[in-house]
DNA sequence: GCAAAAGTGTTCTCTCTACACCCATGT
DNA sequence: ACATGGGTGTAGAGAGAACACTTTTGC
C-alpha cells in the first residue's frame, strides 16, 4: 500500500485573548514528508514561515485510509507572539474554535494547548514584552474554561516570581488603566497553574 | 524515497517495585505499520499478546533514515499488572533501566510513565488486586525519584479517598506485617502525585 | 458624576511537612 | 531480645480561597 506522511504545523497566538490559528490558503500548514521529521520542519519553516525563534514540538500522530493509501499524520505545535507573525498573502490567522477540522484534531490541539499554556516559558513566548495582568488572566479563563478571582491571580504571579512590574499602564478604552509587566528571564521553568 | 511505518507496543509492568518492560525475542515489539495504526494494533494484541484490556496509547513518533528509507516509529504504551501478562517462550521482561535502546526511546518512555503512573486509573490497573502502602511507595519513590514520608503517603491516599483497607496483612519476611488495601472502583480519575 | 475596569489587604481554612514513638513479625 | 520494617498522631508553616472597598480613567 502506497504510504504518504505529512506533517501539519499548529502555529497558535493569542488575539484579544482568544486563541488562534496559523492558516496557509485557508487550510491547516500540511507538509509531505519525504525525509527525517525534524529536517523537513527546519527547512519549511526557514523557506516559508517568517516567524523567529519557531520551536516547533510534536504532539501527536494520526492516520487515515484514503483511496488505498495510508496517510499518516504527524502533529506539531508552537506558541508565538503575535507580532512575531509576518502575515504573508497566502497566511491567515482564524480563531480556534470557530476552524472547521476534525474534532479530533481540534481536541488534541485544545488538550495540548491547556497543558503548554501553564507553562512560564511558554506565557513568556506569549507575551515576550510588557502585558497587563488582566489581559493575561482572561486569555487563562477562555483557554482553560475556569474563572480566576483577580487578586488572587495576581499574588499568584507574584510570589512565583515570574514578574515584574513596568513604570507604565495601559491604555483601555473603558475604566482605569491596568499596570503593565514583563515576565522575568527565565530561571527554571515553573507551572503558574 | 520508501517509507517504512513501524508501531512500537512499550507494555510495561510493575515487579518488585522497579518498572519491567516487555520484550518480544529481547527486542522491542515493532509492527510494520500497512494499515490505520489502530486497526494494526488491535489486530497484532488479538493474535499475539494474551493480555486482557490492553488500551494502548500512543506518546510520541520518531523517524530515521535508513539505507535511504524513511523509517516512521510511532510508539505506543501501556502498563498492566504482572500476573495478566501470559510469558510465552518468545516473550520476556527485563527491567527498564537495563534496557539498551537509544536514549531518546527511553528518555520519551521514562517521561511518559511519570505523566501516567500519578493517575488513579493507571495504578488501579497496576494493583487490581491487593496491595501494600509500603510497595507503592517504594515504585513511586523509584520511578518519580523522590522520597515520600511513609505517614503523610498513607494520608494523601486515605484523602482523596482511592483506596480502602482489607481486612488482610502481607507476609514479608522482615519486620512488621503490611497492611493490605485495593483502589475503590473508579468515579473520576484523580492525580495521586 | 457616573459607569467601567483595575488596584489593594485581611482573614480563615485547608493542605503539606516535619517529626518520634510504638507495634508486629522472624530469627 | 533484637533487628527489621510498618503503623499512628500532632503541631507548625505555608498555600489557596473568599471577600469589599477604593482608585483611575472616559464620557
Amino acid at each position: 500500500m502506497e504510504i504518504v506522511v505529512n506533517n501539519i504545523i499548529n502555529i497558535f497566538t493569542v488575539i484579544d485573548g482568544k486563541v488562534h490559528i496559523l492558516l496557509k490558503n485557508n487550510k491547516l500548514i500540511k507538509i509531505e514528508c519525504n525525509d527525517d521529521i525534524e529536517t523537513i520542519n527546519k527547512k519549511y519553516i526557514e523557506e516559508n514561515l517568517d516567524i523567529e525563534n519557531l520551536s516547533l514540538k510534536q504532539f501527536y500522530t494520526f492516520s487515515e485510509k484514503q483511496d488505498n493509501k495510508l496517510i499518516i499524520n504527524i502533529l506539531f505545535m508552537d506558541i508565538v507572539n503575535y507580532n512575531s507573525i509576518k502575515l504573508a498573502d497566502d497566511l491567515s490567522l482564524i480563531e480556534l474554535s470557530k476552524l472547521d477540522i476534525d474534532k479530533k484534531y481540534l481536541d488534541k490541539c485544545l488538550e495540548t494547548l491547556r497543558k503548554e499554556l501553564v507553562l512560564n516559558s511558554t506565557i513568556k513566548k506569549l507575551y515576550p514584552d510588557e502585558f497587563s495582568l488582566p489581559e493575561i488572566q482572561k486569555m487563562y479563563e477562555d483557554v482553560l474554561d475556569k474563572k480566576y478571582d483577580r487578586r488572587n491571580f495576581r499574588k499568584r504571579l507574584i510570589k512565583l516570581d515570574v514578574i515584574e512590574c513596568l513604570e507604565k499602564v495601559s491604555s483601555n478604552k473603558n475604566g482605569r488603566p491596568a499596570k503593565l509587566y514583563k515576565f522575568k528571564d527565565i530561571v527554571e521553568d515553573k507551572c503558574l497553574f
